[in-house]
RNA sequence: GCCGAUGUAGCUCAGCUGGUUUAGAGCGCUGGAUUCAUAACCCGGAGGUCGGCGGUUCGAGUCCGCCCAUCGGCACCA
């Protein structure tokens, strides 16, 4: 069954080597992470793919500095994200490198594929150069710094030079007809307007390589260009399939993962994205992804995240949430409160812990606390014997029955996973454990305890309240791997086997907790002190 | 400068095509109740001239204009 679904992929950015990783590259990766899980949970076969960009002059300027290649410094801070991926629990299936000879020997491939469509041309590029900073600004920038540089003060020279084009020109109506036609193309909904505003302003063709630095994929037959980083970059998403090799064993093997039904990145590579990469792959003939999410920013206490400031949220004070909330409170945080939307989103110590408190604590771990610890006190830990299925789930009116309302929990859950709506996916699930202790205070089994005649109906409640919290566990998992495993262990209903491949509603599925199991008092989250800051 | 957003309780936000009320939710704060649970769960309360001014209308948070404030985009930022 599972295997007769569309396989799906995801795909972050590739990390540029000269970044030390921080919030931004975490929260991206986590975002693809938390789906790639959630549609595997589901049953579904996934390729949920990252890695590195390590070209450029900035990369090239960076190992001088240190007196290494640039080689050796991309091995360095490749490595330094691989571990980070490893770190957050990510779960990707490969970790590319454009450094790697399987991406540089692909990237030549298309272009040259590219080059003979006439896609690629080679012409002339003029404009205002700072000699200082070996660099082009634009006409509009250098106006504003009065045609001098901003580092040197000395006047910025008209300068000429030979680069390759990618006739961008030329997709500008076909772009234009694929947005209208796929209006989710481009989520959220602010930055498809936004790229369409643009795309009516008209496209000019954009230089591919250039000539002032060496650090790069050389240009076939050129090779004293060299290919701009961000075009080798992009290439990254194909040649990680195998594609410029379309009979190759790599697409053999993963040519069914394309195209990736969502590309994660940052708001600031939108363009890239959105505009040149289509219509690069219109001109290479290659499938559209189905959509490229741009996320908004994280900004640290109200104000924008910069070196200057020094206010960026680094690794070593993500690890400081690791140590005291631990990695899955993190991810938690990261996806119910992230900037998903097109406004950045604030973090703080403070509202961290209140989140922390409030939905784990308070809610997800107390319900399952007070749920094991009464079938703990009155069923001496063992799965009482009662059946629920049928059971209204609270006391008003029109109450669903508790298995209708954990499959409807569980089909609304999928859907927003699904649709990279995570957030909304996270609180539906928690909405369950919200049912059950509406069930716990309108039934008050603890009361209802003290009178031996009415145990049966306390296993009817408690074994209610056991089922409600597994299958929000279940729901829960793609966001909180760990702790959720745990939750599903001490009930005695660990994710595995069919749970694994039948399908998240499955999974989800009513009543698989059977009578006479182990169940075990746990408490997956404890409360912490408040940050002092 | 150009284009586009946003501005509703302390905080984060819901409020669709104007008329369900005395404008809502979560968190925070505060009173109470309770004990199965991690000072948790539950009930109640305080708190808002819905950015400002003007207009359209029988009636506007919801439409129009102007103003103020904040923010995003404007192609070589991975």
């Amino acid at each position: 069954m599972a295997s007769m679904r569309t396989p799906v992929s995801i795909t972050t950015p590739i990390y540029y080597v000269n970044d030390r990783p921080h919030i931004g590259h975490a929260y991206t990766t986590t975002l693809c992470d938390v789906w790639a899980r959630s549609q595997r949970l589901d049953g579904r076969d996934v390729f949920f793919l990252t890695g590195t960009d390590e070209h450029g002059a900035k990369v090239e300027k960076s190992a001088r500095e240190r007196g290494i290649s640039p080689q050796a410094l991309a091995d360095e801070n490749s490595e330094e994200f691989r571990k980070v991926m490893a770190l957050f629990g990510l779960s990707n299936d490969d970790f590319i490198r454009t450094t790697e000879e399987r991406h540089e020997s692909q990237v030549k491939l298309f272009v040259q594929r590219l080059l003979a469509s006439g896609d690629v041309y080679l012409g002339e590029f003029e404009g205002w150069y700072d000699e200082g900073q070996e660099e082009y600004v634009t006409d509009t920038r250098a106006k504003e710094l009065d045609y001098k540089s901003p580092i040197s003060g000395k006047p910025l020279v008209r300068a000429k030079e030979h680069n390759y084009y990618f006739r961008l020109s030329a997709y500008a109506s076909k772009l234009e007809k694929f947005f209208d036609a796929q209006p989710a193309f481009v989520r959220p909904l602010g930055r498809f307007n936004e790229v369409r505003g643009r795309l009516r302003e008209g496209l000019m063709d954009v230089p591919i390589t250039r000539t002032n630095f060496s650090w790069g994929i050389g240009m076939p037959g050129a090779p004293e260009h060299v290919i701009y980083v961000w075009i080798d970059a992009l290439f990254n998403y194909t040649t990680a399939l195998g594609l410029a090799d379309p009979k190759g064993t790599t697409a053999s093997l993963r040519g069914k993962y394309w195209p990736p039904v969502y590309q994660v990145i940052g708001k600031e590579i939108l363009w890239f994205h959105a505009v040149v990469w289509p219509a690069m792959l219109m001109a290479l003939e290659l499938p559209m992804p189905q959509c490229v999410y741009a996320h908004s920013f994280w900004i640290s206490n109200g104000q924008k995240m910069s070196k200057s400031l020094g206010n960026f949220i680094d690794l070593p004070t993500i690890e400081e949430y690791f140590a005291k909330y631990g990695l899955d409170a993190w991810r938690w945080y990261m996806t119910t409160q992230g900037p998903i939307g097109t406004q950045d989103a604030d973090f703080s110590p403070k509202h961290f812990h209140e989140i922390y408190t409030s939905q784990l604590v308070n809610t997800f771990a107390n319900c399952a606390s007070r749920t094991s610890s009464m079938i703990e006190k009155y069923f001496a830990g063992v799965m009482p014997d009662a059946e629920t299925a049928s059971m209204p789930s609270s006391s008003s009116a029109q109450a669903p029955s508790w298995s209708e309302l954990a499959g409807t929990t569980a089909v609304e859950v999928q859907r927003r996973y699904a649709n990279f709506e995570l957030a909304e996916a996270a609180d539906c699930a928690l909405s369950l454990i919200r049912a059950v202790d509406v069930l716990i205070n309108e039934t008050q089994p603890f009361k209802l305890a003290k009178d031996p005649a009415k145990l049966p109906e306390v296993a009817r409640i408690l074994g209610a309240c056991a089922e409600g919290v597994r299958v929000a566990a279940v729901l829960l998992s793609p966001i909180m791997p760990a702790k959720c495993a745990e939750v599903l262990t001490a009930l005695g209903s660990p994710i595995e086997g069919e749970f694994a491949t039948g399908g998240l509603v499955n999974a989800a599925r009513w009543g698989r907790l059977t009578a006479g199991t182990r169940i075990l008092k746990c408490a997956p989250f404890m409360r912490v002190d408040a940050p002092t800051a």
